[in-house]
DNA sequence: CGAATGACCTGTGAGC
DNA sequence: TGCTCACAGGTCATTC
């Protein structure tokens, strides 16, 4: 999936065509995403207002004129193709009317736009693993889905004294904690094997190793925090990174994958001045780690 | 309780 | 060329 970087460059992909606009249909095509829709979604947003997009860890808010919110998550393969005024970010395609229907366009969104343009956004997933659901704006640091989020790495809540109360007696390897949406909100498989990277720390290591016996964040926990921060900054910056099925939600690439360190790198050398050694493939938790054996300790 | 595993889906690329 | 297999950005339920 889009990971924080690729879903704060959709949202603001989608903020100067959605904010203020009108909903004037939604088709929504099939029952169910990774959740079954809401009672009614397609009927109560019609005729809604847009009055602002914004983002919380990997999930998308579109605030509602009617104090709900529109919460969507891309899960693994999600993406948002937009029309305005005849442009289509589509390949090949020109006009919504005319276009040849994905199998995986699963909702439609036909708006008028605030300058009065027509715009649709369209939400494609071949995976489904994304979804869509409708939550009251004053139930949304309670709802379920974002009562346990950790700190978003953006801004000033992530810091090496946070991270070390949230490390302290930790076994779990430092490539599972800093997956744990409930410690580092948004954090995903590729931006996890660049951070460590850059702060020169094995996955492998337990998360605890980087807390003193006092609490206290080590030296290399306050690397680690810097890292993080700034590897998120960088994707973000770069527009994010377009993979097999992600491209931002204007149709441009982003190109944070040109910037990979050591992520789908097997065996290529690492990025490391002096070093000599090659890029390891290792499973945690299901997932890939890569990583270079002599600069991650 | 924390940690590991499988499940949910489809598409793609590598290897035979 | 066509087949099978491993693997893919994320979470969630289940099991130890």
């Amino acid at each position: 999936m889009p990971e924080l970087p690729e879903v704060e460059t959709v949202r603001r992909g989608l903020a100067p065509v959605m904010e203020g606009a009108r909903i004037d249909r939604v088709e929504q095509r099939r029952a169910d995403l990774r959740f079954p829709f809401p009672d009614d979604f397609a009927g109560r947003l019609a005729g809604r207002r847009v009055t602002a997009v914004g983002r919380r860890a990997k999930y998308l808010l579109v605030d509602l004129d009617d104090g709900t919110i529109l919460v969507m998550h891309l899960g693994m393969s999600g993406r948002f193709l937009i029309e305005t005024g005849g442009q289509s970010d589509r390949p090949g395609q020109f006009h919504h009317d005319t276009a040849i229907a994905s199998p995986h366009d699963h909702v439609v969104i036909d708006m008028t736009t605030q300058g009065g343009g027509a715009a649709t956004v369209t939400y494609n997933d071949p995976r489904r693993f994304g979804f869509m659901t409708l939550v009251p704006r004053s139930e949304i640091d309670t709802h379920k889905l974002f009562a346990n989020l950790g700190v978003e790495p953006v801004g000033n809540a992530l810091d090496a004294g946070y991270l070390a109360g949230r490390f302290a007696g930790k076994a779990a390897p430092l490539k599972a904690a800093l997956l744990d949406q409930s410690i580092v909100a948004g954090l995903g498989n590729i931006y996890v094997c660049e951070a460590l990277y850059r702060a020169g720390l094995s996955p492998r290591r337990a998360a605890g190793t980087l807390v003193t016996k006092a609490g206290a964040p080590r030296v290399a926990l306050e690397r680690l925090t810097a890292a993080v921060r700034a590897v998120i900054a960088d994707a973000i910056a770069a527009g994010g990174s377009s993979l097999r099925d992600y491209v931002q939600a204007d149709g441009s690439l982003g190109y944070f994958q040109h910037a990979f360190d050591v992520y789908d790198r097997e065996g290529q050398p690492c990025a490391t001045d002096g070093c000599r050694s090659r890029i390891r493939r290792i499973v945690q938790s299901g997932r890939s780690s890569f990583y270079c054996p002599s600069c991650q300790r």
